[in-house]
DNA sequence: TTCGCTGCAAAGGGTTTGCATATTG
DNA sequence: CAATATGCAAACCCTTTGCAGCGAA
């Protein structure tokens, strides 16, 4: 998982420049527990640099997850998530609100065996669990 | 999983109307072995009748997902796919292609412990295998 | 004949893109 | 000063919606 201080460094090193923008940004990804979509961040963002555009945003996301840095998400729901944690791990989705919770892999995950996998390589495995979280049971 | 006569008898029963369109669609969804888009579907249909329109596939399809007999999917990629099986089984996505292929559940899926769970309900499990199909390994 | 369905075209919503201007290094 | 980023608005693409005419029961 990337720090504020981190991805400026790369930023640096890669001829990039370290902007206002890009490092808010970065924090507002950083400080989010949940996984945001573009939106959130640009409110966040927003409060502090208030004619930041969503344009921007969407660049400054695109970016980090061309980089690695990031990935996106699109389980359900009409916008994508990202999620800064880019090394395995599980997903809780709530069907209701469609709040994304990571879970650690307590586990190794079951490969398919090699008849099924049809000629298939993989290369990461994840499981999702749908459901309510506990805001949403009625 | 659907046949296209039991989707026709649901649509009397429901006081609907069983058109030709329904039934092209129908068919299609069902000759299919892979995870079509709207747009498979539609060209399959077009061969047929070709001025139905995109919007009627996509109303159909719409529809069939309300009525629980196929599933949405968005994993990944830009259009939606769509899944006549609607029991629990896991999925093999390639990552260059987007081809989806289905993996029988061997084993069961392990389940969070209540402490990571966090008060979610969960009602649905699947693993997703990301790789390359055999035909995108390069 | 009635009511639901279709095709068409327009609208919607999230995301990307192009470009002139502003900012970083 | 050169090169990259930003903000703005328009463009995009998939999907949905509204509506007049059509077709199933």
């Amino acid at each position: 998982m990337f720090t504020t201080l981190s991805l400026c460094e790369r930023l640096h090193r890669e001829g990039k420049k370290v902007t206002p923008q890009r490092r808010l940004i970065y924090q507002a990804l950083e400080s989010k527990h949940s996984h945001p979509r573009a939106e959130d961040i640009y409110e966040d963002v927003r409060a502090i640099i208030p004619d930041i555009s969503l344009g921007t945003v969407y660049k400054t996301l695109r970016e980090l997850v061309e980089m690695g840095e990031i990935m996106e998400i699109k389980y359900y729901g009409e916008q994508s998530r990202f999620d800064i944690i880019t090394s395995p791990h599980n997903h809780l989705i709530c069907i209701k609100c469609q709040k994304i919770e990571d879970v650690l892999r307590q586990v190794p995950i079951p490969e398919p065996d090699s008849i099924e996998k049809n000629g298939f390589r993989i290369r990461q495995s994840e499981i999702l669990y749908w459901g309510y979280c506990s805001g949403c049971q009625s």
